[in-house]
RNA sequence: GGGGUGGUAGUUAAGUUGGUUAUAACGCCGGCCUGUCACGCCGGAGGCCGAGGGUUCAAGUCCCUUCCACCCCGCCA
């Protein structure tokens, strides 16, 4: 028995429901008391002639009181029936009342459109959790893990538990440590992803594992990034990439179709990472719309724009934004836009207006009819389109470009709010220059499985190699990663090589990875999913801080428990620690 | 490390060019009310305007420093 359960055939039982008092109002010679508990609210009537003494008491009750009532379901009277509640055409006749529990007056009100500030709710979380649509969240989470491991469990995979307590790990992020006490001086580190342990279970022969698992990562926060976060992490032995998509997108189907009742369909669409990139100016592309990025370099080296043409001569390239009916965008708002992709390091952006009379645009004199018929051609520019322009390095072009192209999305109403769109990722860069190290850096991981037809270019072209690791990107979010393992320890030491990874260090860091492959290990790959995200997206939400129960804010402290806090000297000096300096003054 | 938005009553917000006693809504407290469901009506309390410093006859308002929340860049294999 719940508040939500009483419907019109219950009419006549008595029964108890306990609960909290949503709103108490008070006409005098009658008190009505919406009683709410996690299913829903049912309307409590106290009226003296039937409970005096449950009328007299509940005087006394005010909001998040908890209270238990005794009493007798009923018809409200004729026309009195409430539409909003499914509970809206009985009440409960209250003959008894106990207060179980008294509430000070709660900072908030317990309802979904109170819009109290985020560090407010932080701080007395356990209020916002009342709020049925963050509960609700949590129960779609709890859902998503239940039918997650009900799939795979039938798949036979099994479900094994990797230390939290492990060690650090060159590249990736930052990691958090953990003193050892016993190990004077050394430390733990705690897990950026169970990634290693759940090769070396292929090597153990499990053959099928998974895990929703806690994450570590000591970087700066985001919307959709906390330090602490879960994932759906995955391995299988013998297995292809082909495998996998079709068991994850079984996953993703199995899990909207009993979340939402509907699911896309796959197989879902496949994209290159370079196609990604050309089109969409990043490698998690949103394709609920359009507005695809065009490369327009060799249109535009002979134009008499210097800023194009200096671009292109220090080796960068051009792409352009063709937005149609863009030419309604007003000069202010353009301005705008030309902010908007400074942030991601482009010096500024040309735009050209299609307007019926010509080309409207700073840069127009600049671009001779020959350049201008190329950009027609290449473009298919039609009257009423504005063009967008960034000139730059290939990096600054894409991301300025891309996240324009997002932001314009939003802007001019192109996104359906109710689609899904999946998309794998394929064809990833093994790896990448990092300028600052100067060095190659893994895309994926350094335990990514290079093609094997691109092996020969490993020594002489690395920046060529493409991978066998994939993304599934959901509405332009990255959602899981994966990658074919490198199984054979000469290709891990080539690939460790090309990272420069000394032999010492890989032996010293990796060496217990490096040993396992020795030892038969099969062939194997695998993938993870930020469950955070997954849930986000699934109940439409635009901060997994909404999906998480206890969530840490910007600066990644807890404010409802104020963690982190100073550690107590004893503490301390059990581990020999010693704060030296802030780093912060 | 950097850019941006915000911080005024318990909560959410308004506050003009620096100028009398800092507003409103909801909430809260008291009273009245037997059919409300965002109940209604009457009355009331509630403020170190995030903190610190400065300019000024005068600061919520201008300047500096700093703290907190959020969004973003860097960072996040």
């Amino acid at each position: 028995m719940n508040c939500n359960s009483l419907r019109p055939e219950d009419v006549g039982r008595e029964i108890v429901l306990m609960g909290w008092v949503q709103r108490r109002r008070d006409h005098g010679g009658l008190i009505f008391v919406d009683l709410r508990d996690r299913e829903g609210i049912t309307q409590v009537v106290f009226d003296p002639r039937i409970g005096r003494q449950g009328h007299e008491r509940a005087g006394a009750l005010r909001s998040e009181y908890v209270i238990a009532v005794k009493g007798n379901t009923r018809f409200r009277p004729e026309g009195m029936t409430n539409p909003k509640l499914p509970t809206g055409e009985i009440e409960v006749a209250a003959t008894e009342l106990r207060i179980l529990n008294s509430s000070k007056t709660p900072p908030f009100q317990v309802e979904d459109d109170v819009d109290a500030s985020e560090n407010i709710r932080l701080k007395y979380r356990y209020i916002d959790l009342r709020r049925p649509k963050l509960f609700n969240n949590l129960v779609a989470r709890h859902k998503v893990a239940q039918m997650t491991r009900a799939y795979f469990n039938d798949l036979g995979f099994i479900e094994v538990e990797t230390p939290v307590l492990t060690r650090s790990t060159p590249e990736g992020a930052r990691d958090y440590l953990v003193p050892s006490r016993v190990n004077t001086g050394k430390f733990f580190a705690l897990p950026q992803s169970p990634q290693l342990f759940k090769q070396i279970l292929m090597v153990a022969g499990f053959e099928r594992y998974y895990q929703i698992v806690k994450c570590f990562r000591d970087e700066d926060l985001r919307a959709d990034r906390q330090p602490e976060f879960t994932q759906l992490d995955l391995e299988m032995s013998f297995i292809s990439e082909e495998e996998i998509f079709s068991m994850i997108e079984g996953w993703i189907v199995k899990i909207f179709s009993g979340l939402k009742g509907v699911s896309p369909r796959p197989p879902f669409p496949r994209m290159t990472y370079g196609e990604a990139m050309d089109r969409y100016g990043a490698d998690r592309p949103d394709t609920r719309f359009g507005l695809l990025l065009t490369e327009v370099t060799d249109v535009v080296a002979q134009s008499e724009f210097r800023v194009f043409r200096q671009a292109i001569e220090r080796g960068g390239i051009v792409k352009a934004l063709r937005v149609p009916g863009g030419k309604d965008l007003s000069r202010k708002e353009l301005d705008d836009l030309i902010e908007f992709v400074k942030i991601f390091g482009a010096q500024g952006m040309a735009w050209i207006k299609i307007q019926a009379d010509g080309w409207q645009s700073p840069i127009a004199k600049f671009l001779s009819p020959d350049v201008q018929q190329g950009l027609i051609d290449r473009l298919g520019i039609e009257t009423g389109d504005v063009i967008l322009f960034v000139a730059d390095q290939r990096k600054i072009v894409n991301d300025s470009l891309g996240n324009l192209r997002g932001r314009l999305g939003r802007q001019l109403g192109l996104i359906d709010p109710d689609a899904f769109n999946f998309v794998w990722v394929t064809d990833f860069p093994l790896l990448e220059w990092d300028s600052n190290e100067k060095r190659y850096t893994s895309v994926h991981h350094p335990f990514t499985s290079p093609f094997e037809s691109d092996m020969d270019l490993l020594e002489t072209q690395p920046e060529k190699v493409r991978s066998r690791a994939y993304d599934l990107v959901l509405n332009g979010i990255e959602i899981g990663g994966g990658s074919i393992r490198i199984h054979q320890q000469e290709i891990q030491r080539r690939v460790f090589q090309a990272l420069g990874i000394s032999a010492e260090e890989a032996r010293e860091k990796f060496g217990f990875l490096l040993e396992a492959l020795q030892f038969g290990a099969p062939p194997h790959g695998g993938i993870a999913f930020g469950l955070d995200r997954l849930v986000m997206l699934l109940c439409g939400c635009s901060s997994i801080r909404d999906v998480i129960a206890f969530p840490k804010t910007q600066k990644a402290t807890c404010l409802m428990t104020n963690a982190p806090s100073e550690a107590d000297v004893n503490q301390l000096l059990e581990l020999c620690l010693k704060v030296e300096g802030d780093r912060n003054k």
